[in-house]
DNA sequence: TATTGTTATACTCTATAACTATA
DNA sequence: TATAGTTATAGAGTATAACAATA
């Protein structure tokens, strides 16, 4: 029964991917927040980036992004806070608040996750992990393939 | 150097998901489309649902559905035709537009995705590639584990 | 002049509630 | 009465362009 089917490595990530996200944003849901936010959480756990930085992070427009921060900081779960170097520049932090909420929607993920492949044996579950690990560094970091040309 | 890094499976489907779905939105951008209207056309495939069952489909709210195809029609990519079960149903379907610009999406994402794993050896993409579709069969066939229990 | 961030504006996406037409 | 779909409305999220303050 769990025999030959195989969706192929295009079709089995797509798929993979969209799962992935509907837990998250799942969990983002339970705790009110969109997906988005969330992300904004997870990038905040541990750096304090300018707006702009945090735009590279996200991948969005700063435009998009003072929007987002403005949102969350209505809600308490961020701060800006004036930035020392650069009288221009904000940086944001994280509330306690903030943090705490990003812990939980990480901790409900983390249990969809164990659920999801509980069907996969341990080594197997050490085998996608370490797969995925080498495609998403890949992916970060595309110099560092097989050979180490500059 | 490729050496013992893990992100553990949490962290590592989590970032895979968004690198995927950053993927998928950057060749769907590349055809003006959003993430959304690329899964309505990909759910269209192999489908003529009605507005109901695209809901379901997708996991929206039937009014969201409503709006997503007003704007897919208006563009072209689809079109709504009477049900002759149910007079208050309406079928949608791709238009050839429509499944032309979706090919065009999964062709450039396939590319991408080939190019993100071909740090992979073609065994270990096979691997990735059925450890991904057994977790996501298993997503969607809860009852199907190990042993079979009713 | 260039950069950082915000504002103004417009559009997509989404849900809730109320509605119409059919079953 | 119940179901299929739309409309009205409100709000989040996004980008572009124009702007203010600082570098």
């Amino acid at each position: 029964m769990t025999g030959g089917d195989d969706l192929g490595i295009v079709d089995a990530l797509a798929q993979l991917s969209f799962l992935t996200q509907h837990a998250l944003a799942k969990h983002a849901a339970g705790q009110d927040l969109s997906l988005i936010q969330t992300r904004l959480l997870g990038v905040l756990r541990d750096r304090e980036p300018t707006m702009q930085e945090l735009a590279r992070l996200l991948g969005l427009d700063k435009s998009s992004v003072t929007g987002l921060v403005d949102r969350a900081e209505k809600r308490g779960l961020v701060r800006r806070t004036p930035s020392r170097q650069d009288r221009r520049a904000v940086r944001v932090e994280l509330s306690a608040s903030g943090r705490r909420i990003g812990r939980r929607i990480a901790d409900g993920f983390e249990a969809d996750v164990t659920s999801v492949t509980r069907s996969l044996s341990a080594a197997e579950r050490k085998q996608l992990s370490t797969l995925a690990t080498r495609v998403v560094m890949s992916y970060a970091c595309p110099q560092a393939q097989a050979d180490g040309n500059p």
